[in-house]
DNA sequence: CTACGAATTCAAGCCAACTTGAGGTCAAGC
DNA sequence: GCTTGACCTCAAGTTGGCTTGAATTCGTAG
């Protein structure tokens, strides 16, 4: 088995040394051993890196990335808390939805002021319901409506 | 019309007045005037409060925020920077939607480790490709397969 | 054997986004 | 006219997640 530098993680996840020695540092990850002073990570630590960026990307603190898929390689967290927590991220990507749309919106809106476009606000107010709603694509843009 | 005091903008948005002056300071909000020394604020910064706090959880900083639905109330940004700040959204979502399947599956797993489990490895690649991939739900689990 | 480069530790620094605290102001109700 | 409570300002502090820098240690190639 091959192991891995700090300098190869480093390259193939895109994650700084630094920012792994820190993750090793917290216990988010771990070295096997040391060749030298050097750290030797299994290659299954890119596996492990990639979950991190991802849970970081939906806005999760390296804490709660650390509850979810475990300090030790496995989740310290019981089912029905993961459950949960996969059901905050199916939320966040609805709330995700309205946003992309909203931006969509904006950039191709003629009125003057967003507030007062109907189509704006309606999309805004979307955003606290439950439920998925996106909107049809591409009916174009009447003025006065933005 | 209406205008709120800072307090019921904050019981409105679930933001805390710190908060929102700290956005008046950086302009990202603004109050129409003074009642003594209390800001009012019109009932639109509701709407413009909930855009912030989903561009947040998108991950993007105030300062982008700012440009994409504008300091003064309408965006700083050309349309195709706005489209991709959309796609880039997108990507997140799909992203997510891959996280989601894969907390949902580390709840559920029973193997020992999920770095031996096909399962977790494939979805955990998943998420480097292009594309709209999520699992198909709740096929149960077979033992050994985590 | 020596030099090189890639790693190491440790403390300190940094940034965004707020929060906290002390001390002050104001308007509405009694 | 006084109290009360919600607001105000301003400076300083906090948290998370790293980054930076100085001084040092290795292993390998020449």
């Amino acid at each position: 088995m091959k192991f891995l530098d700090i300098g190869e993680v480093a390259t193939e996840t895109g994650v700084k040394p630094s920012a792994l020695r820190y993750y090793e540092e917290i216990g988010l990850i771990e070295s096997l051993f040391r060749h030298g002073l050097r750290r030797q990570f299994s290659p299954d630590v890119l596996l492990q890196i990639k979950l991190i960026t991802m849970g970081q990307a939906a806005g999760f603190s390296l804490e709660e990335i650390a509850g979810m898929f475990g300090r030790n390689g496995r989740p310290d967290l019981p089912r029905d808390v993961l459950h949960r927590k996969a059901d905050e991220i199916d939320e966040k990507i609805r709330q995700l939805g309205v946003l992309s749309d909203t931006l969509r919106h904006v950039a191709d809106c003629k009125a003057p002021s967003h507030m007062e476009c109907p189509t704006f606000r309606r999309l805004v107010e979307l955003s606290g319901k439950r439920g998925r709603v996106r909107l049809k694509r591409k009916r174009p843009a009447a003025a006065g409506d933005s």
